[in-house]
DNA sequence: GACAAAATCGACACAAAATGTCAAAGACTG
DNA sequence: CAGTCTTTGACATTTTGTGTCGATTTTGTC
């Protein structure tokens, strides 16, 4: 076992942090829950990870590369402008929020998220934004929308609306429900 | 205000415990996540309740008294054994089944409960067994079942079985369809 | 309003748990 | 079996939790 382990140590790692994380709550898991769960000595964790926060961040920058990686498959499909950006925002939020607004210790989790590991949810937004605005430029040069501003001005009112939704809403069908409704009134707003 | 809030403060202390306990599991929950969740502090809770475990007792016998209460309804209904029986083995694990299985940290106060208050549950099953032979004797006085010992030790072997399909279900749902067939097969075995 | 009783809190001393580190023991390779 | 890399038990330190006590406030009664 020379390369090939790394990559499965480092996912148990995630793996069990994941679920104590879901399980406990950010505050109250402990290193050895974490270390636990991998199957390894707290020692060894440590080997790894400097400390809670740094297993936290790299579990958050992997949440938004796999955002990042749905966002952009579901915005490549075909389709009419607004159907798509439903669907695009829906796939988004299948993987960041309905975790968080389905578990007892969401509101900790994104708590810890915007605090301990700002700089990586700063940075991950910054993609999902890129990735919106990239599509938007696309669709406008094709005249397919109309923009009233640019297409990042577009893509970070997107965001920000989505955000506003998920701490709104209580329940990740509520967050369903009104992220529908906003894909339906932007797809509206700027389609030709 | 002098009796009427006892009641409503030992209802918020048990309230807050309960939902500590399933929210962060017996070992993770502290005194001061109770005393919080309760609206008062650490050294007030330890002016109604000695420790943790005492707590956890009070819940525990609070538990067995919805429990005994909710069975004897059913079993007082009318209707033909193996109904009834149906319906009030179903009734009962409604209240202590279902917050244990559903809730992520159910296993964890299972366990709890048996180590730290053996004493309170000692004596629930007992009263909940007495319930069952109870009812079982009065049907055997009436002619509507045969017992194949006495009614105690029917009664005995109905909370046994109850049990097992409680430690063995690996869902609630797996638990209602064992506890179902059970009934289902009791009610045939001693129903004339 | 004055008084006694009960309830509540801040703070203290102690106990237990979590953290981060390191020397030493294991495991694998050549 | 020597060398390298990984893992660990154990330690000192910090942080968190526990149970108690005197001071303070609130409550009910006269």
């Amino acid at each position: 076992m020379k390369d090939l382990d790394l990559d499965t140590k480092q996912k148990a790692i995630l793996d069990a942090a994941w679920t104590a994380f879901a399980t406990y709550g950010f505050r109250k898991t402990s290193m050895d829950d974490i270390a636990r769960g991998a199957g390894m000595s707290r020692a060894a964790l440590y080997l790894h990870y400097r400390n809670k926060d740094d297993i936290f961040q790299t579990l958050v920058r992997h949440c938004y590369d796999k955002c990042s990686a749905a966002l952009a498959a579901a915005l490549n499909q075909d389709g009419a402008v607004p159907e798509v950006l439903e669907t695009a925002v829906l796939a988004q939020g299948e993987i960041v929020v309905r975790p968080m607004l389905s578990s007892a210790h969401g509101m900790e989790l994104m708590e810890a998220g915007t605090t301990t590991s700002s700089e990586m949810v700063h940075e991950g937004e910054a993609r999902l934004r890129k990735i919106y605005a990239d599509w938007l430029a696309r669709h406008e040069k094709a005249g397919d929308v109309t923009l009233p501003g640019s297409a990042e001005e577009m893509a970070a009112l997107i965001t920000s609306s989505l955000k506003g939704a998920k701490v709104t809403a209580g329940s990740y069908d509520d967050y369903c429900q009104s992220v529908r409704m906003l894909a339906a009134v932007f797809g509206a707003g700027i389609a030709n």
